[in-house]
DNA sequence: TTGACATGCCTAATCGCATTAGTCAGACTG
DNA sequence: CAGTCTGACTAATGCGATTAGGCATGTCAA
C-alpha cells in the first residue's frame, strides 16, 4: 500500500541509527536492520556494501551529526565560553545517541577511507577553531586539542561503561574536568 | 606425549589473552580459543561459561594486571612523581597489551557481578592513592580520579583508533595532556 | 501501446560460530 | 577389579552474513 518507491541507502542508515542508539552499536546487524526497514537481509546488499558498509555509513552520519552539533554549540561564543559549550555539547551528544557516538570511534588509518578519514577528522574541528580562538599559540595548538579531546572522549567512554563506581555526582565530575581543562588553556593563552 | 592433565581454566584465559593481544580482542571466539589450547569449541564448555564467561574472565585477568602494572610503577615515588609514573605505565600497558586493555573495558553495573565491579575498580586504586598522597583534599579526591582516568583512558583510546591524524608527536602530546592534568593537581594540593 | 531492459526484492543455499545434547574412554577410588 | 567421575568428542540446532539466481514491476523508446 504504500512504499513503491524502494528502500534508500538513507533509509538503511537511519535504520541503522535507530537500533544502534536503542539497543547498542554492537547489535547493528544486517538481520535487525533489515527487519527495521521492512526487507530480507539479503536485499539490502542492493544499496550498501553488506554489513562493513553499514558500519562504515553510521561512522561517516555520525561524523557529521556530531560536527554540526559541536559547531552549533559553539556559535556565537569567545574563548573559554565556546570551549564550555563545545565540551557539555560534547558528553549530551554521547549521551543522547550512544549508538552514533560509538559509531564514530571506528578506527581508520589514512591511506585507507579517505572520505571517512576527513569526516571523523572534521568532527573535532569546532573544537580545534575555538582553542585557536581563545589564544591557545599555534605551537600548542594539536597538542591541546588531543588533550581537550581526550578528556572528553575518555569521560563520556568511561560513563557509559559505568565505571564511575562512587556515589559523587558524575555532573560535577565532568564539570570539574572541563574547568581543569580550562585552566590549562588560560596558562596557555 | 604433552598434556596428560586436561585444559584447566587458566590455560584458556591465557589463549584468550594471547589471541586478544594479537588480532584484536573483538576477535576472541571461542572457535579461536578452542584452537588455540588444542581443544574442539564445545569442550571449552566444561571450563568456562562461553564465549561471555571467556570475555568475564579476560576483564577480571586484565583488571589484575593493570592493577599490578599501575602499583609497581608507583611504588617508591610521591607526589606528581608518582602521578607521572602512573600516568605513563597506564599509556604503556594499552600499548603492549592492547586486547587486554580492552577486555578491562567490559561494561559492568554495580548490580550485576560484584566480583568483576570491584576488580575493575582496584584497577584504579593507586591513582587514587597517589593523588590523595599528593594532597588532594578528600572532596576533591573522586572528581580528580575521575578527571585523571578519563583523560588516560581517551589518549590511549583515541591513539589506539588513530585518531590523531595531525603529524605532531603523540608522545609529546601525552607528556602535554599529563603535565597539564598535573598541574591542575598542584593546584588543589 | 508494447516489448526489451533495468531495478529491487525474494528464496535457496553456504559458511562460520555459539551452544546443547548425548556419548565414550581413560584416570581415580574403594 | 569394578564403579564413577572427568573431560574430550561428535552430532545437531540456530543465527547472522553473504552469494547466486530468479521473478515482478516500472521505464522508455519505437
Amino acid at each position: 500500500m504504500a512504499r513503491k518507491r524502494g528502500v534508500t541507502e538513507d533509509d538503511v542508515v537511519d535504520a541503522a541509527a535507530r537500533i544502534a542508539d536503542s539497543i547498542g552499536h554492537d547489535r547493528v546487524t544486517l538481520a535487525a536492520v533489515a527487519a527495521e526497514v521492512g526487507v530480507r537481509p539479503p536485499s539490502l546488499y542492493a544499496h550498501v556494501e553488506g554489513l562493513d558498509g553499514v558500519r562504515r555509513l553510521l561512522a561517516l552520519r555520525a561524523a557529521e551529526e556530531i560536527e554540526r552539533a559541536l559547531s552549533e554549540s559553539a556559535r556565537g561564543r569567545e574563548g573559554t565560553d565556546a570551549l564550555r559549550a563545545l565540551a557539555h555539547r560534547y558528553r549530551q551528544f554521547a549521551r543522547e545517541r550512544p549508538g552514533l557516538y560509538a559509531a564514530a570511534q571506528r578506527a581508520v588509518r589514512p591511506g585507507e577511507d579517505d572520505e571517512l578519514y576527513r569526516a571523523l577528522g572534521a568532527a573535532i574541528v569546532p573544537v580545534l577553531e575555538a582553542l585557536s580562538q581563545a589564544g591557545v599559540p599555534r605551537e600548542e595548538l594539536v597538542h591541546i586539542t588531543r588533550a581537550f579531546r581526550s578528556a572528553l572522549h575518555g569521560f563520556v567512554e568511561l560513563e557509559r561503561a559505568s565505571g564511575f563506581g562512587m556515589p559523587e555526582s558524575v555532573d560535577e565530575s565532568f564539570a570539574h574536568l572541563v574547568e581543569l581543562i580550562l585552566s590549562g588553556v588560560r596558562g596557555l593563552a
